[in-house]
DNA sequence: TCAAACCTTCACATGAATGTGACGGCCAAC
DNA sequence: GTTGGCCGTCACATTCATGTGAAGGTTTGA
């Protein structure tokens, strides 16, 4: 077997996203990647799909089930090809909901990151020399 | 039963987070939060706990697991009642991690809802009137 | 005193994202 | 032509956040 550049089988595309072959598996029967078949059976996945499975790893990461992913997926892909065909007035809805949904995600997330950046900076202060344990030891 | 202002039992937290008895007796599980007990065995709640709740909530909406949001959560409590004690080294590197994932999510989160958002606007800009089904006609 | 509406614990069920392994086909190198 | 390393499907197992319901105690109000 010959492979185009640009193209490769489960085993690479694994490597490069490192991600199992069982999940690569799992992303197409959710149909959230479309891979191209061989002559004889083999999962033939283009090189933009390192990045498309990077994204959708990501996405998963930050709480997106599938099915949303799936919706989202389209509307990302090029900057301005819009596929209006499937753009009927429920999926726009579905659509601004989960960007509003994301919206509340990010303000949750760097809210408490944040805050969560704050007591590192403090812990690592504290631990500087000409500090004691922590406690209250105002200068009276 | 008399309760005193600001405490209350679990169905009142359940109406006030909007969040099942069942998940608040997980939460409690998980100790992400530690209601006080009344003399007939009832959890009893303080009343800041709704808070608690929410942001549990936002958290585990945005991916992340109840184990982590139990070791971050005590650091975001009081910004400035910082708890010295469990800050040893693997704590703290624990906690870095968690930060930068944070902000991975973010950001990932960000350019995908902006993206969608573009998408979305549109969409919206097409289905105005002066404009045909969205394929191309340029006005020659 | 009885009923309704709370509360308790226990336990089994489910859906989603994953892991793992069995069994077999394809292909390249020795 | 056999061996090893890919690949395919199938199927069962696990973890986590949740739902659901049973069986029983407590409180409140008619």
């Amino acid at each position: 077997m010959k492979y185009e550049v640009g193209r490769m089988r489960i085993g690479e595309l694994s490597e490069r996203t490192n991600t199992s072959r069982r999940l690569l598996r799992y992303y197409e029967e959710q149909e959230l990647i479309i891979p191209a078949r061989c002559a004889n059976g083999y999962r033939d996945y283009d090189e933009r799909l390192v990045d498309r499975v990077m994204q959708i790893r990501g996405l998963l990461d930050a709480g997106l089930p599938t099915r949303i992913i799936k919706q989202i997926l389209p509307c990302l892909d090029k900057p301005r090809i819009i596929h209006f065909a499937d753009a009927t007035p429920e999926m726009i809805a579905t659509l601004e909901l989960e960007r509003d949904r994301m919206t509340k995600r990010i303000r949750c997330l760097t809210r408490n990151r944040d805050a969560l950046a704050d007591y590192l900076d403090a812990v690592r202060d504290d631990n500087r020399p000409g500090s004691a344990t922590g406690a209250d030891d105002s200068p009276a």
